[in-house]
Parts: C-alpha cells; structure tokens; sequence
DNA sequence: ATGACAATCAGAGATTGA
C-alpha cells in the first residue's frame, strides 16, 4: 500500500499540479494539508471520479487537511484531541483496511513562529497533545502512522543552512525535543530508517531562489508505530514535483508499506 | 534591518506561511 503526505498550499491553486501528481504517482492513500478551503467547497468530485474515497476537515482561508483512499476510510475522526475551544483544522484521522488495518493520522503542525509569543506556546502545546494521542494508540497496539507537515527540522543534515534556522520554531531546542518525546515513544521516523543521506528536503521557500540553490528542509514526516515499522518497504521523496508550473512550496513525500 | 514570494479574501492591502 502505497502512502503519500503532501502540503498542497491551496487546492484551489494546486488543483492541476495536484491531479497530475496521482495520475503519476498513484498512491492508495493520500494525506493533504493546507487545503486553505471549507470542507463545501472541496471539489470532492474530481478525486472521487479518480476512485479515490475522500474525507476532508477544512476552515475558511487558511490550514485544512484532507484524506483521499482508494481503500474505504472507516471511523473517520476530525480534530486533535485535547483542546476543546482549537478552532483550527489541522488533524484528521481514519482507519484503512487493506490486508492489514492501518489508522492513518493526518496532520499540519503549527508553525509556531515568531519565538517567543503566543503562536509557539500553541505550537508546543499542540506538540503535547500530538503526543498525548500517539500514546493513546500505542496503547491500542493497532498499527497506526502520524504524517503530514511537522513543520520540524529535525536535526542539522535536513536543512541546507541549518544557521539561518537556530532561532526559529522550526528548529529551536524546545522544538526539537517536543519532536524526540513523540519519536521516542517508540515511533519509527520512515524517512531516516530508509536513507541517513544529507540534502534530502521536502520544502523550499518560494523566496529569494530556494529551490535554484537547493536552499531546503525536510519538514514533512511519516512518524510508523511498530507494528506499522514492521510493514515499512520504501520512502521516498518526490523531490522532482518543486520544479514544475504552479508548484506547491512543500513535495510529496510517500512510504510503501506491505500492507 | 528589511523584503524578497505566493495564496486567501475581497475587490486594496492585510494576514499567513516557514
């Protein structure tokens, strides 16, 4: 089972470069944020006509993540769990059974900046959270993967210039280490078990010639609980995708799993 | 130190992103 994560920065935008993408890259299941969209105005249809079973959790303007399966999407839930009065939508879970029951957990983490101010405490309590509900279902024993756009760096080798970033949210200490309690729950971090290789972004700034000086981060991350590690086959990143018209700022970065 | 670039909503320019 072929399982992608892509920060589209805007369906409305990103609608043809989104559809040549699957067209090409076929995932059974994808993982979407930033659909900057009300779940109404979604074009469900064109994925749906595509085979593809779509749920979506969307606000107006900004943030929004969707699921797009191949597979039915069972028990679909919306929202992170512990912050009743979060109004923005950048959770989505459902479960997918193809030999195996896999939940799939879609996520846009906060960006968090600027350091310090209101936008990181929501950052890092989010974090916490995330956290909170990766224990929840290891507890469960079902296999489960967390995916999406962290907004993390997680160590220096994933960013080009690692000095620019030593003050901002993506990379600050707290950051980081919010990251590691998740990892170390017991989570398999696709990306690195597959390639240690530096240089491997999954975003470049739309600003000051990034992707011409390969000036990127990898931010966007599938976090597998063991028995979903146990699965992992690939991950790979579809660097290409950066450099065609109308492109998202973030590429598809996708696992398969012998699921 | 600032802005650079893109998207959204709205119908100009502020806000957000990373």
């Amino acid at each position: 089972m072929k399982i992608a994560s892509f920060n589209i920065n805007g369906i409305k935008a990103r609608l043809p470069a989104l559809m040549d993408w699957l067209d090409e890259a076929q995932p059974d299941v994808a993982i979407l944020q930033e659909i900057k969209s009300i779940d109404e105005n979604f074009p469900r249809e064109v994925f749906e006509d595509k085979g593809y079973n779509v749920a979506t959790h969307g606000q107006k303007s900004f943030n929004g993540v969707a699921l797009l399966s191949k597979l039915p999407l069972e028990d679909v839930t919306r929202g992170l769990p512990g912050d009743d009065d979060d109004e923005q939508a950048r959770y989505i879970e459902a479960t997918v059974v193809g030999d195996h029951a896999v939940r799939i957990c879609g996520l846009y983490l906060p960006n968090g900046n600027p350091v310090p101010g209101p936008k990181y405490d929501y950052k890092l309590a989010w974090m916490d959270r995330l956290r909170a509900r990766a224990e929840d279902l290891l507890a469960e024993e079902m296999p489960f993967l967390m995916a999406g756009d962290y907004n993390i760096i997680p160590q220096p080798e994933d960013a080009a210039r690692p000095q620019d970033w030593i003050e901002d949210a993506l990379f600050r200490p707290e950051s980081r280490e919010a990251w590691r309690k998740i990892v170390n729950l017991g989570l398999t971090e696709a990306f690195r078990v597959r390639n240690q290789a530096p240089e491997h972004y999954t975003f470049w700034d739309f600003q000051r010639g990034a992707w011409q000086r390969n000036d990127g981060i990898r931010i966007d991350h599938f976090l597998l609980s063991p028995e979903c590690a146990d699965l992992l086959t690939d991950c790979q990143i579809d660097k290409e995708v950066r450099g065609r018209e109308k492109p998202s700022d973030h590429v598809p970065i996708w696992i398969n799993l012998a699921a």
